[in-house]
Parts: C-alpha cells; structure tokens; sequence
DNA sequence: TCGATTTATGTAATCGATTACATCTTGTGT
DNA sequence: ACACAAGATGTAATCGATTACATAAATCGA
C-alpha cells in the first residue's frame, strides 16, 4: 500500500548541515544563533550549506535544550465576542515581536473546559499565561502560579499573590454609568449584568451599586438581569423588562452585544431607543458604531490593553520585575452616541406612577 | 539579589518519580502510557509516587521523542471578523477533543505576516496547518506541502496537488444571490467585493458574473466595489454608490460586514432598505440578525466548516487518507430577512430613467 | 620567529521523555 | 518439580538541538 507515498520528506538535522560544510553541528549552531562567534569564512560556509540543504532546526530540540517554548496560553472565555478578539489583535502584536507564539485556550463559556488548559500549561507547553477571563478556578490558576509559570489577569482583577492584574477599570466606568443617566433625569434603572460567576462582574456591580448610591438611591431603584456576554442575555432581559409595569428608563450593560440586543427586542414593540428608554453600553465594540440608534457606550482600550498585558508577561517571562510591581489599571472613555438622552416625562407613561 | 526568589520551582521529572516508586524510568512511562503493559501492583506503586510528587510529563520531551507535537497551526486573515472566530470555534471543537491544541497565526488582513508562520510550520512546531485564508502566496503553501507538512485549504479553493479543499460554494451562492435580485426585478446590481488578492473573491466574482449572465445581462449592469472584509468597505462603497446617477438597486457584498456598512451608510442619506436599494449579504454572522432591517444574507456553516476541516487535517495527519480524496464543498443557506424585496419602480425615481 | 594570549572549533554531555531489546519473573502444563 | 512460554521490568539508545569544556588555530608583541 502507498499509503505514506506523498509523505515521504527527508528531514535534514543539524548534523547533515554540519556534514555538508565539513565543521561540528556546534559551529553550525553557533553561525545560526550567536554568528559574531565564528569567522567569516566558515559563517558563509555554514550559511551555504543551509541554503543549499533548506536546513530549519526542528524547534522542539530548541525548546527542550534552551528550556524555553516561545509559545505563551492565552485563555479567552469566548472568540465570538469581539472583545476578545480585539484583546488577542493587541497581544498578537506584542508577543509575535519579540517571536512568541499563542496557544489559544477557548474557554467557550464553559468553565469545565479550563481544566484542560491548566494540564496544557503545568505540562510546559508554554512559558507565559494570560487570563483573559474571570473564572479559572482557584486552584487551578495557584497551581499554575506555584509551578512558577508567569501569568497575567486581564479583563479580571484576580485578587492573588503573583499575579499581576491588566485591567480597565470597571468599577469606575460603571458607577460613571449610573451617574450618567441619572443626571438625565432617570431615576429609576436597568443593570444587565454578566454572569455571577465572573469576577469582572463583582467589580462592574459593585461600581453600579456605588453609582445609584452616589446619585442618591438604594436598591429598590434598578432591576437586574444576569446573563452571559452575549445578544441573546440583551433579548432575555428586554422580555423580562417589557413585562415590568413601572419600568426602567435607565439601561446600563455590562457588555455592548447584551446592550444591543436589548434595543432589538425593545425596538420590535415599538418602545423607542432613548426617547422612551435610554441604554448605555460597555466595551466598544465596531459593531457598536453600526446599530441604529449608533450605542453610547464605554469603549475600553482593548488593543492597548492586549498590548500592555503580553508586555507585562513577557517582562515576567524574562525574569525583569517582580509581579507585585505591576498591576496596572488602563482608564475608559465614555462614547456619547445615540441611545441615550433625558427622560421625556410626558412620552413616557410609566414615569407619571413613578414616586422618587 | 532575589531576582528569582518567587520562581523557584523544583522541576519533577520522570527519573524522580522512578526513584520515588523503586522502579526504572521506562515502567513509570508505561504506566502513564500504556497501562495494560505493567502489573496492576506496580502500576499503584507509580501512580502513588506521581501523585505525591505531583510529576506532570514534560510535554517538549515528549514531542521529542515521539516526534509529534499534538499541535496545529490556524492561519486566519483577520480575528475580529466574525466569520473566522465561527470557524475557529469549530476547529476548536474538533481538535481539543483528539488532544490537539491550536496555535494561532493571525495575518490581521497583512500579507506580509505570512512568512512568520511559514517558518514556524517549517521547523515542525506544528504537525499541520489550517489556512482559513486564500492568499498565502504559492511558495509559502508550496514549501509547507512540499516538507511533508499535512495542509487543508478553508474559505478559498487552492487548486494544488496534496491540499484538500474544505470550502462551502461560493460561486454557487454567488450565482443564485445575483439570480434572486433579478428574480425580485432588479436590473442594475452593485457588488462590493473582496480585495482582488483574495483566492476566495476569484469564486465569488465568477459566480457574480455567472448570475449576471444567467439572468441575461452584461458588463453594463453592474458596478463593482472592493475592498477587505470590512465594516468600511461598505461605507466607502455607499459613498461610491451615492453618487452614482443611475444607482444599482440590487446590491450583493461578499461579505455581512461590507453590507452592514453600507446599509448604515446610505441610511443616513434617508434612502430605505429595501425599498429603494435591496441589499444581501454573505456569511451569516450574528450580528446580522439584530440589524435594523435585519439582513438577508448566505448562512455559511461556519461552525460545521470548521469541524471538517479539521476532521480531514487529523485524517491527513495520521494517514488516513490521500489529499486527494477529501475535497469538500458545504452548501450554503439564503435567509431571506429584511433588506430584500421586489423593485418599487414608483418610489426611485433613478428607475425611471433606466432604459433595460 | 617564538611563546603568550586570544579566538575559533570540536567533543561530548545535556535537556526529559519513549521504546527496542535484553533480562528477569511469573505462570502453565505435564 | 521442571521446562518453557508469556509477561513484566530494566538498560540504554534515541529524538535534535545547545553549550561547557577541551583543544586547535590565529594573532600579537618583542
């Protein structure tokens, strides 16, 4: 049977290159990787025997001699959320510089698949980690930390000796968000928030708890709808909503797809977006910039953060700074677009039966 | 100085746990492997050791010796486009669950980029490639294939010899988008295409041609646009269309994005979708589906796309196949959604100076 | 030109697993 | 209880590079 016919590929090691140019495979590893160390001649030597050979080192020997993969994990909850995406575009950019490569963990909203990608991580498939999500189990991201595996958090503050923390900050921008609409007029709110499960969520609700209590009201006033980061969490909550008697005015979400979403939903019973509701988003999404009403919302430096969290890795990598050094917070800018605006009381029926 | 203080990590390697347990190497390495070869008492003996001293394999010396890295190599365009964190997710799927894991390599929509990850295939980080784009320039591909190196083609038929086609019909699709506007009586069509450079767009255009042919008109009945996969495309196509006298009113873009741009776009200059232009996208993505009016477009499997492809990357990498048997060609679906419908002659007033 | 010093190259150990082959145990049938 | 087969375990080679150390060659000063 010719059933390896078309594989057949002779591999050429070191060793036949250093035949070839009549020196050790020392010599020809040393024109390859430190070429100041060896005379002109037999650098051009060597060099001609890999052309002429199309010699590549095979780099699994690399890594287990050096002891260094040049691969860094990066666990993302999802890679249809844009978020993420934008995120991994700026730590592709970083870590393909200095000549990393990533192993991509998609988590795809299920926590149990983390467990595969703490073995992937512990078996030293990599050199670095970046926690783009909030839920890796504790014990999972110790037992990488105690290994001696370099990780950062991102999107998340892990809370956790070791492990620096690349972060917008959600608290802030979230309680920015109720102060928003308060100052429009809204007093009374919708928080469609992320799952409980995720840290990122504590810091954006405890921001949004912080907002209401700054603009004066307490708990009674916002109604909260929890989901996953995505459109169909914006849909479910806008059904919940609809069903309200005295409803929200006020719409904060936690993330620009469940904002979207929500206005869909809304948008089909003829409520309009923001004369009679008005909502706020949180990510900066492209697609943000394209919905009708065009979404206000929070646009967080996802490339830069991306960027800024691989370089912190990579510093940790090469042993440059201690983790404590670096956690960094990157800041948030509000977008001022189109779904939000002041509460129009006479439009607005609910709002005449509203007390505060 | 304690530069190392916090990484200080005993690494536990086989030989330790051999000693721990009293036996060879090569029994602690059945055991983890091939557990039917050792005695059930020996085989506690180990697994006691491994547990107490917590030994993880060194995946790297493993990949060694066994010659297989248990990794892939995805090559994708652009990662914030939808259509490819869909696909991925469905490599995602297929690999994880024979243990494989995937490296990314993102080309961000620049040709340039490629090479990186030429070179890293070539030097066997990876025991296969994935290409979900159509423009790795020939000898890059050739030389892949050439080192024995397992490749499918996804989203763009490459026609060469040991690089299976994974693709959906594109020109199929193409054909009957063109043939359902004619059917809805358009006459003038405008088509915003990929960029040129693009293996997927040679497809798609001759599919366009083919449908403009089919429904029995010529080069004068369209007017083409082009650019990359993205929002923009379409708006700077809208803009080309405003300002054309007599407009197209049956637009096809390649690709959901371009047609959500350009329906934002034109709008904003009060023209109605669809009544007075008809718009149909390709791809499928979410957002389509919470555009106002929501977009009818070409649902691609993307999902399924990319769990054959990589189904038949796996059968190629374990021989169990020849390239040659496993071109596939996954049907697309029309959704006929909102941006579609038959031509108003009343309402556009550029119809009536249209003589076809 | 000669010895001392610097520079270039070669030899062989090493990274940490797997596995072919050799050797030692155990079990079976008589 | 013995011979022999089958099964379990150990020994050492191997994967393909890098690099410490040893040695050879080139350079320099007098």
């Amino acid at each position: 049977m010719s059933r390896k016919r078309w594989r057949a590929v002779k591999e050429i090691r070191i060793a036949d290159v250093a035949r070839l140019a009549g020196v050790s495979t020392a010599t020809v590893s040393r024109v390859l990787s430190d070429p100041d160390k060896v005379r002109q001649k037999t650098h051009d030597l060597v060099m001609e025997a890999v052309r002429r050979s199309g010699y590549i080192p095979n780099s699994t020997a690399q890594k287990l001699r050096t002891r260094r993969t040049m691969n860094v994990l990066v666990i993302a909850p999802r890679l249809t959320n844009p978020v993420f995406a934008e995120i991994l575009r700026g730590v592709d950019d970083e870590l393909t510089q200095s000549g990393y490569g990533i192993i991509i963990g998609n988590l795809d909203n299920r926590r149990e698949r983390e467990a595969r990608y703490v073995d992937l991580a512990l078996s030293r498939q990599v050199d670095g980690v970046l926690l783009l999500t909030g839920y890796i189990p504790e014990n999972g991201t110790r037992s990488m930390r105690d290994s001696g595996l370099p990780i950062v958090a991102m999107c998340a503050a892990i809370h956790e000796d070791g492990i620096p923390n690349v972060v917008v900050q959600d608290r802030e921008a979230t309680r920015q968000a109720v102060e928003y609409l308060a100052r429009l007029g809204h007093r009374r709110f919708g928080y469609i928030s992320g799952t409980l499960s995720s840290i990122i969520e504590v810091e954006r609700f405890a921001g949004f708890q912080e907002g209401i209590a700054a603009a004066g009201f307490g708990q009674g006033n916002f109604v909260r709808w929890e989901g996953p980061f995505v459109f169909s969490t914006g849909v479910v909550a806008a059904e919940a909503f609809l069903q309200i008697k005295d409803r929200p005015t006020g719409i904060f979400a936690a993330c620009d797809e469940s904002a979207i979403g929500f206005i869909k939903r809304v948008r089909a019973e003829r409520i309009r977006v923001p004369q009679d509701v008005s909502v706020i988003g949180f990510d900066g999404i492209e697609y943000a910039d394209y919905t009708e009403p065009t979404l206000t919302t929070f646009r967080q430096p996802l490339h830069e953060l991306g960027c800024v969290g691989a370089d912190v890795l990579l510093k940790l990598i090469h042993n440059q700074m201690k983790p404590e050094d670096w956690s960094i917070r990157l800041p948030v800018t509000l977008l001022e677009r189109e779904t939000t605006g002041p509460v129009l009381h006479k439009d607005y029926k609910s709002l005449r039966r509203s007390k505060v």
